[in-house]
RNA sequence: GGUCCCGUAGCUCAGCUGGAUAGAGUGUUCGCCUCCGAAGCGAAAGGUCGCGCGUUCGAAUCGCGCCGGGACCA
């Protein structure tokens, strides 16, 4: 139930007939007609811009029309007034009853308020995290691997059929590295001094690693050559190492359904097919590319290599696929992933990056364009830096130097529900503060706290009542619920299906973020409106059926808080501590 | 040098894919706890939406060009 999409109904309903009576043209694009909540609650419930929109084709002035539209629509029951305003804006105010109705709406579909069919059941599959799989996640990882579930969970809330996939990096370079850092930690469990040098991993997350392999094999590998070791070591260590971001996703309640492993791709013919389908295409040619314009690198040679021609879908430059030598361009499997994502059949695609990824946006995007043939739309967020401060004092991260802050770091100082809430009070592409202190402070400039602490005193509302005596498993006669302050509540309920559907179809969780904490708001509101009116508290002891009335409105906002909670991944308090 | 992101109140940030007098928190100033729901409440002040041009009934939002900050690319 969205109530704007209702009252838009209903005037698209009353335009239609304006039409057949000849008020207004007939043949009219009715498309661009919105109803929403006007910026300034003063100025009524709900707006609509019919007759600004309408003015020009049909010829009218926005005043006539809006006139006529108006008289219409005040016979409706719904509609107790509609004023003309500005520049032709219809101001409509709502009866009580609506809202009303809506926190019955809330309590009979009880979690499921909200949710939508707008993705009419299209598969969509979010790749986010990824990580190379080189060790233990950290801060920045952590944002998106918040950002990704929640954008998973409210896409699936919204309709659609959703894939959440990690693709691991486990076919370049970097696991060689990996695999010799773990060598390294294999002698050194057999008592041997070892040094790490430039290009190895020296973290010590490793030493478990090196252990354990040395307990499977023994001292096979000792004083052996690298050839005879290096793959398998290297199939040991990716293993070890997505173990643990699999254990680091599971602390903060991020649970894939597909992990895809690069390396799949290699010497399967997958790389080849991919590249043989843009090739059918006429998009792949032998070629030199230009060298970079202004600031000529030293080094710069103009070499034939086997090009994508990614300019005819937006890029900037055509792409290498294959390099002079004919190994692939680290580009070439991504084509292919993203081919065999396409072949899957879903219909649109969505991957979640840091920012230092931005440069692969336009590339990824003209593959995709050019491999689905135009049909298949891949959206790409990026994810910008989050800066850790503790005592007001910023936290460096290294990965070189192996003490970075580590996604554990994080939930084992503030647990996943902070962590989860505050990574999303930040819109992706803004980059984000997390303070520790301030993350598990108990007052309003916190967020997380401000939302679970109105989740919480619903609750307490509920104990209390109960030691009252009161039924609050009774119907309520929502006619009670008459003081502008509860509608008012009750209208901030009804643009939570709206609020979804937005958040859905921008791919923005954080939206979710922000209305749960103006939600709160509203509600703590009206409970310190409780302090001044006593006859506002939830509780009302000498009137059985108000308390009724009024706790099935507290009991709404819980409803839907902790449904907003739930895709953002967060479990509602029911006691603050 | 090129690409992408950001620029909104003193500070941190929203702004519903073009709407009305641009919002919230914090900070500042004033008022409010014997008690009844103060891990606070009420009120006020505070902005050329980085700058300019354009698109139209209408621009913080869209387009182009600058300025400033960040990320990335060789």
């Amino acid at each position: 139930m969205n109530l704007f999409a209702e009252i838009r109904a209903l005037v698209i309903l009353n335009l239609e007939a304006m039409q057949s009576e000849g008020t207004l043209p007939e043949g009219l694009d009715l498309g661009n007609v919105t109803v929403e909540p006007p910026r300034d609650a003063s100025h009524g419930d709900m707006a609509t811009n019919a007759a600004m929109v309408l003015a020009k084709p049909a010829g009218l002035k926005p005043r006539d029309i809006a006139d006529a539209l108006a008289a219409k629509l005040i016979a409706d029951a719904r509609v107790i007034s509609a004023e003309v305003a500005g520049p032709g804006f219809l101001n409509l105010r709502l009866a009580p009853v609506v809202w009303q109705r809506v926190v019955g709406a809330v309590l009979a579909s009880g979690a499921d308020f909200g949710r939508s069919d707008m993705g009419q059941g299209r598969k969509v599959n979010v790749e986010y995290v990824s990580a190379n799989p080189t060790g233990p996640l950290h801060v920045g990882h952590t944002r998106g691997a918040v950002f990704g579930d929640a954008l998973a969970s409210l896409l699936a809330f919204a309709g659609h059929e959703v894939t959440r996939e990690y693709y691991i990096n486990d076919g370049g370079a970097q696991v060689d590295v990996l695999a010799r850092s773990v060598y390294l930690r294999y002698l050194e469990a057999h008592g041997q001094e070892v040094a790490f040098p430039d290009g190895t991993y020296p973290g010590d997350y490793l030493v478990d690693v090196g252990q354990a392999l040395k307990e499977k094999v023994g001292d096979a590998y000792v004083g052996r050559d690298e050839n005879v070791w290096l793959e398998e070591i290297r199939n040991f260590s990716t293993d070890a190492m997505m173990d643990l971001i699999r254990a680091d996703l599971k602390s903060l309640g991020v649970e894939m359904d597909v992990f895809y492993s690069e390396k799949s791709l290699y010497g399967t013919g997958r790389i080849e097919a991919a590249i043989a389908d843009l090739k059918s295409k006429g998009l792949i040619y032998e070629g030199v590319l230009e060298p970079p314009k202004g600031k000529k690198p030293e080094d710069w040679e103009p070499r034939e290599q086997t090009l994508f021609r990614s300019t005819e879908h937006g890029d900037d430059v055509d792409r290498p696929v294959m390099k002079s030598d004919g190994a692939w361009t680290y580009f070439a499997p991504d084509i292919a992933y993203h081919y065999d994502k396409v072949q899957r059949g879903f219909d649109a695609l969505i991957d979640v990056f840091g920012a230092d990824h931005g440069g692969y946006v336009k590339r990824m995007k003209a593959a995709v364009s050019a491999l689905s043939g135009g049909t298949v739309p891949l959206d790409i967020k990026l994810c910008q830096l989050v800066k850790l401060y503790k005592n007001g004092e910023p936290f460096k991260m290294s990965k070189r130097a192996g003490t970075f802050v580590t996604l554990r770091d994080v939930v084992d100082q503030v647990g996943p529900d902070v962590t989860r809430f505050v990574m999303l009070t930040r819109k992706n592409d803004a980059s984000l503060d997390f303070d520790f202190d301030k993350a598990v402070e108990q007052s309003r400039e916190n967020p997380v706290f401000y939302v679970q602490y109105a989740h919480a005193r619903v609750n307490s509302v509920l104990r209390k009542a109960a030691e009252a005596g009161i039924d609050t498993d009774a119907t309520p006669d929502l006619a009670l619920l008459d003081h502008p302050s509860e509608l008012a509540l009750a209208g901030k309920l009804a643009e939570w299906p709206r609020l979804v559907e937005t958040a859905a179809r921008t791919n923005e969780p954080h939206r979710v973020a922000f209305y749960l904490y103006e939600l709160a708001g509203d509600f703590h509101g009206l409970w310190n409106k409780g302090n001044d009116t006593p006859t506002l508290r939830f509780i009302q002891e000498d009137d059985h059926a108000a308390s009724v009335a009024k706790i099935a409105l507290a009991r709404a906002v819980a409803v839907v808080i902790a449904a907003g909670l739930g895709i953002l991944g967060v479990t509602p308090a029911d006691e603050m501590r």
